[in-house]
DNA sequence: AAAGATCGCAACCGCCACGGA
DNA sequence: TTCCGTGGCGGTTGCGATCTT
């Protein structure tokens, strides 16, 4: 039955608080506000009311919108690639289900969240809280893959700490065999100054200089775990600490800032760019 | 078959961030 | 700088459907 036939059955269309309507929509509200969109577009909601004729608050015509009468919307069940997908994206973000919606196409939060709640959730809970071997074979191998985790980031420090060596040393040469060419023994030649790493960023956290575009999830990836290096992800990082020793320039960092082209321009809301 | 438990999901609530006046 | 309106987000609720005992 739907919420609408439900509404009209069990009487809670006259369901008022304040003037405004509360409750499900029904079939005609629907309609009024499908109406709305196609002739104002996404936004002013709280003109909804004054314009489309419906008695519902902005905060209900959005909801119901985004939720449900969007026409991206993909309908059905969760597929497994999803499922696995809101996993590793929950493992990483926590209930951040906007964030993860974005990386699912035609998912809203509202449904991930449910999904979530009702699929793992209790799973999760079923972890025995008073078993007390459970809890510590938990902790042990929480502490085992931490310590995985930091050995794969010392190896990729080192890796890079090399490669920038290299490119170092490169450089030198090339000055060198300039100097040389051009008879310069006897000037003061420039030495380029190695600048400095930004404070908040660890070195570790860059890409390879191999590619000249941001254009793989890899380096994506990357780029994420630098915004993620902080609490919130977004305060102290900005687009020149991202371009900081111009490993990425000024395009790669906007393609990948443009990634996303239905979410606002924010650090904070642009990290999943690489599952868009 | 009936009663209770659980699931699924639309909708609401309260808080917060942001932008414009 | 402050205030206010607006939109977005995460948490929670409510209730029919379905499953289990």
């Amino acid at each position: 039955m739907s919420w609408g036939v439900m509404a009209g059955q069990l009487g809670w269309s006259g369901l008022i608080d304040e003037g405004w309507r509360k409750g499900p929509w029904t079939a005609e509200e629907d309609r009024l506000l499908i109406e709305y969109v196609k002739s104002h577009g996404e936004g002013r909601w709280n003109s909804v009311a004054r314009l489309a004729g419906l008695k519902r608050n902005g905060k209900s015509c959005r909801l119901r919108w985004v939720n449900y009468l969007r026409p991206d919307l993909k309908r059905g069940q969760i597929t497994p690639h999803e499922e696995n997908i809101i996993l590793e994206l929950h493992a990483r973000w926590g209930n951040r289900w906007s964030t993860i919606a974005r990386s699912l196409p035609g998912r809203t939060d509202n449904e991930i969240k449910n999904y979530w709640r009702t699929h793992f959730k209790k799973k999760v809970k079923t972890v025995p809280e008073n078993c007390d071997k459970a809890r510590t074979r938990m902790l042990k191998r929480q502490q085992f893959q931490q310590q995985q985790q930091q050995k794969q980031e010392q190896l990729l420090l080192q890796h890079q700490q090399q490669q920038l060596l290299q490119l170092n040393q490169l450089d030198m040469k090339k000055i060198m065999s300039l100097l040389d060419e051009n008879n310069y023994e006897n000037k003061v030649a420039y030495v380029p100054q190695i600048r400095q790493q930004p404070e908040n960023i660890p070195i570790n956290f860059y890409p390879n200089t191999s590619s000249s575009t941001a254009d793989n999830q890899h380096e994506y990836g990357l780029l994420n775990t630098v915004f993620n290096g902080n609490n919130n992800g977004n305060e102290g990082c900005n687009e020149e600490n991202v371009m900081w020793e111009g490993l990425w320039n000024l395009d790669d960092v906007n393609g990948y800032f443009g990634a996303c082209a239905s979410t606002k321009p924010t650090m904070h809301n642009n990290l999943l760019a690489p599952f868009c």
